[in-house]
DNA sequence: GACACCATACCAACCAGTAGGCATGCTTCG
DNA sequence: CGAAGCATGCCTACTGGTTGGTATGGTGTC
């Protein structure tokens, strides 16, 4: 049985989310890993190759981990994918809760330290943090066609901004050292996406031409 | 005369904006410093008392730069004061030039790192997006008096949520490697301030009750 | 000569990664 | 069945390079 390895890989991957949340990328250490998940280097460097080996790995781990998370949530039970829209967003303001390394975005940390000098690390972050924003983008995209067809702005482009807001939310809340104003802000988020899926609202202007 | 003084160290504190928002507060090293200053560790210690010592100063320089910026800008030659909220959005927007370590957030890149590990940097940062935001918050304020004066948002909340969302902008910029996603993220921005700052908005509830 | 400014040389601590050993358990073959 | 052989998982001990910081000395200026 191969428990006891997945196992061990698997402290060292939670561990690895949690101390690189607190700490960062580069200030955490093999050995902070290490003894946060009660194993030592040897056990390390068998289950991997390298630092940002380990990080690659727990960025998928992460994936894995809310994308589950977020799929079977409760609010996938609204019919209406406008519900849904506004029940993710409420979600969102929801889980944060405890501590902020406990409910910061692993991959938002990561990639505003490497997005120079690990590529294969920006390049993970990119895909997990648009991957999560696609599925977003489904819900609202069948929103849109129910409620503003005709707005100018774009689906996709929209549940980015979901995310800048709830990536921009976290920075705040680390600065202040407290979660309350990324409620807020992501309170201001719920707002303004509730105003474009309103008929009838004032956005009628697109926001920017959008260029690609 | 001190001018040589002030000329190499503020060689230090320019070249510490740039290491630190291309590479990470911890994976700067002062010997990047001082390499990217043309000058030696001799000098840098002379100057600093520690690296930490470095990133506060840095901080100062920064909001001594930006401050200075956002101050003489043009956009306080209207006046209306929501045009001057309008105009210093699309001005957050026409700054993304250049690469990206030319126009990322010096304190938005340092917290993110270092609000558990660095307590003074996490307050001297959130002292400075703070102030910023304050500064926008008394022409949000202005304009909401005319506009939305009995609007349950707050100037204050409204500001820092403008700052959310260029910090987050930032982080998903970085991810695509890319500034358009950005200027996409703000011109949102831009369309949910409009509309809170015109009258007969759909926006008549609270985002969220605000508890302090 | 006192002081600001800056350079070289150095150090102790730290860190990513390596070497090699030991236990467990599974496979293979007599 | 059982022993040899081997792979996996984990450990301790070590290393070479890096890093923040220091010691010290030189140079120009008042």
């Amino acid at each position: 049985m191969e428990n006891p390895a997945q196992n061990s890989k698997s402290k060292l991957l939670d561990a690895a989310l949690q101390v690189i949340r607190s700490k960062g990328y580069t200030a955490t250490t093999i050995d902070d890993i290490c003894a946060s998940a009660s194993l030592t280097k040897g056990s390390f460097f068998h289950h991997c190759k390298s630092k940002e080996d380990l990080a690659l790995a727990a960025i998928d781990h992460w994936n894995a981990m809310t994308g589950g998370l977020f799929a079977q949530s409760a609010y996938h039970r609204f019919n209406d994918p406008r519900d849904r829209v506004l029940a993710y967003i409420d979600l969102r303001a929801e889980i944060l809760q405890g501590e902020l390394p406990d409910f910061t975005c692993l991959l938002g940390t990561l990639v505003q330290e490497t997005f120079e000098t690990h590529p294969r690390i920006r390049d993970a972050c990119n895909a997990g943090i648009s991957s999560h924003a696609h599925t977003v983008a489904l819900d609202i995209a069948a929103a849109k066609a129910m409620y503003a067809p005709t707005a100018p702005w774009d689906a996709e482009t929209l549940a980015l901004y979901t995310q800048a807001v709830i990536q921009g939310a976290f920075i705040l809340a680390k600065a202040q050292g407290n979660a309350n104003i990324a409620t807020l802000c992501i309170g201001h988020l719920r707002c303004y996406v509730e105003g474009l899926l309103t008929p009838g609202s004032p956005f009628s202007q697109p926001p920017l031409k959008e260029q690609s």
